[in-house]
DNA sequence: ATTTGCTATTTATTTTTTAGAATAACGCAT
DNA sequence: ATGCGTTATTCTAAAAAATAAATAGCAAAT
């Protein structure tokens, strides 16, 4: 397999050193809301898939992730939000669908600006 | 209990940013050699119990974690640097003892420091 | 009205991780 | 030589996390 579907668990490294002696420094980063997690690498990329997939059982099932696991997420989501960053239409021939609102892309986007300002700090740390 | 014990767990953020609007970020970094999990915030606090106590039992015990867990931690990070950073003897009046190698004391120091630049750099990340 | 494929929700199962228990070996001190 | 409390090691139990399964509701299209 080239490319790992399931590489966003919560002991994977968003970021990490250049390598010096085989050694690196590794990291990672979350939002926490009111002391709780709100939104980190796995719940931004699922709301990508999301945005890109047009449905949770997409896109949850394009991270081979539970569908009942990415629901509970988007609903944690979008209550430690205060508004919705998911929103969604059930019924319907297609049986219904769910995208990003505004606020939804704004979050996405701001993450990974904070992911890139983060991968550029730890390129210069060593041990 | 005013501190918790048990404070040192996998999801548990090494640094954060200041509070603002309820929302903080919150990071964790830990070191890898050859791409294997070398040190990390239990593991080097486990280090500084094996200091403080003398021995991988009490330090185990300080820290609620099953001393089987702890040994076979020791025993990683002891292969992963290539060298000891910890060293023990067994049998004798007291059972047996363990202690910090010089290498050990620098792998500790080195971490601490590491974590004090991230928990600069984090502070003054916002959303 | 029926079909359709989703959302919504709960419950059960599996997997993974961590803690715990149990046993042997060790060697110094008595 | 015996007792002691550790290191060392393996195996089992428990806890946590994730997946899977199962069921109902929905509304657009046929």
């Amino acid at each position: 397999m080239a490319v790992k579907k399931k590489d966003h668990g919560r002991g994977t490294a968003l970021a990490s050193s250049l390598p010096a002696a085989g050694m690196q420094v590794k990291g990672r980063l979350w939002l926490e809301k009111d002391g709780e997690a709100f939104l980190s690498w796995g719940r931004v990329v699922l709301l990508e898939r999301i945005r890109d997939l047009g449905s949770i059982a997409a896109a949850a099932r394009s991270m081979e992730m539970a569908y009942s696991h990415a629901w509970s997420m988007v609903a944690d989501i979008n209550r430690l939000a205060g508004e919705e960053l998911v929103s969604r239409t059930f019924g319907g021939r297609k049986g219904g669908r769910a995208w990003l609102t505004p606020a939804g892309e704004k979050a996405v986007a701001g993450f990974w600006q904070l992911v890139a300002r983060f991968q550029e700090w730890i390129k210069h740390q060593q041990f």
